[in-house]
DNA sequence: CACTTGACCTGTCCGC
DNA sequence: TGCGGACAGGTCAAGT
């Protein structure tokens, strides 16, 4: 579930029960999943207390008391899933036709609350990972290092957005906007979504695309990061409160796995190809390779 | 150097 | 109901 909306409404959610609450303990047994030894977390992380949850592109920052974070990437599988206490499974319980009982089978660190709390960190394919940082660290570790400007901030005008594409001119513009250092925050679903909006062929190089049509591209992805948001992305939260693994947002998703569908706009069937690697969606009448352009 | 591809993992779905 | 292969909402290292 991890892009920009998704981990800012993760961000949000973690926000309203995790501030101030104390560590007591964290169980983790596959290393990449959490790197640090078991005197870190003693040093660290045990008896620290929760002050602040910030975002970073992809990545969520648990701000400790300790002058320490926990550093937090979800990679394509990775769950942040919080259970109280007193949690349980009820009869018409909203969460029951989610995840079962925890930890299960993908859980890869518990962290346990003084007050007897805990939050999972579930992540089925082992991609994501969790690190005990010192704050000072923070910036020097790679991936936040080569991170851009995140997609939401004001201050990502439509000149810088074109001035920082203009460098990767012979890229795909997908490859260009899914690059973390060019922008932070786009992954696959956002990009497909918003080179839909913005009418431009995923495999088109950035040097044949004029700057009217990059900063319809940046309306674009600012449009479709908010409109997820406000609906609450496809986050734990939400897509526990509805049903089954989808998240909201990709059920008024355009082009994201809606190949041999009808475009919204046009009617043309919706076509999934392969670009940078990735499945990519679009409207071939929509989006042109042609740089003539509409 | 800029850009593309493969590796990291596990689970699921699709064709034979 | 079994097996092989492709593929998955991400990122890095290694390759061209």
């Amino acid at each position: 579930m991890p892009e920009l909306p998704e981990v800012e409404t993760i961000k949000r959610g973690l926000q309203t029960i995790l501030i101030d609450k104390a560590i007591s303990e964290v169980d983790f047994d596959w290393p990449k999943s959490f790197p640090n030894s078991k005197q870190d977390t003693e040093l660290f992380l045990i008896g620290s207390k929760i002050i602040d949850i910030e975002r970073k592109g992809k990545a969520i920052i648990i701000k400790l008391d300790s002058d320490y974070s926990l550093a937090i990437h979800l990679k394509m599988t990775g769950q942040l899933v919080y259970r109280s206490e007193d949690f349980s499974f009820g009869a018409g319980h909203p969460n029951n036709s989610l995840i079962g009982s925890l930890p299960d089978s993908s859980t890869r660190v518990t962290i346990s609350f003084v007050d007897g709390a805990k939050l999972y960190f579930n992540d089925q394919r082992k991609f994501g990972w969790i690190r005990l940082i010192a704050n000072i660290e923070l910036p020097n570790i790679d991936f936040f290092k080569k991170l851009g400007p995140d997609a939401l901030s004001n201050s990502l005008t439509s000149k810088a957005f074109i001035d920082r594409l203009r460098r990767k001119k012979n890229s795909t513009i997908k490859a260009a906007i899914l690059d973390q250092s060019t922008l932070a925050g786009v992954g696959n679903i956002y990009a497909d979504e918003a080179l839909w909006y913005a009418k431009i062929h995923p495999a088109t190089r950035v040097v044949e695309i004029p700057n009217r049509k990059l900063s319809k591209l940046l309306e674009g992805i600012k449009y479709v990061m908010t409109k997820s948001i406000e609906s609450g992305g496809s986050s734990d939260r939400n897509y526990v409160n509805h049903e089954g693994k989808k998240g909201n947002y990709l059920n008024f998703a355009e082009v994201f796995r809606k190949n041999g569908q009808p475009c919204s706009r046009c009617t043309t069937e919706i076509l999934k190809i392969r670009v940078a690697g990735r499945g990519t969606h679009l409207c071939p009448r929509c989006q042109k390779r042609a740089k003539s352009d509409h």
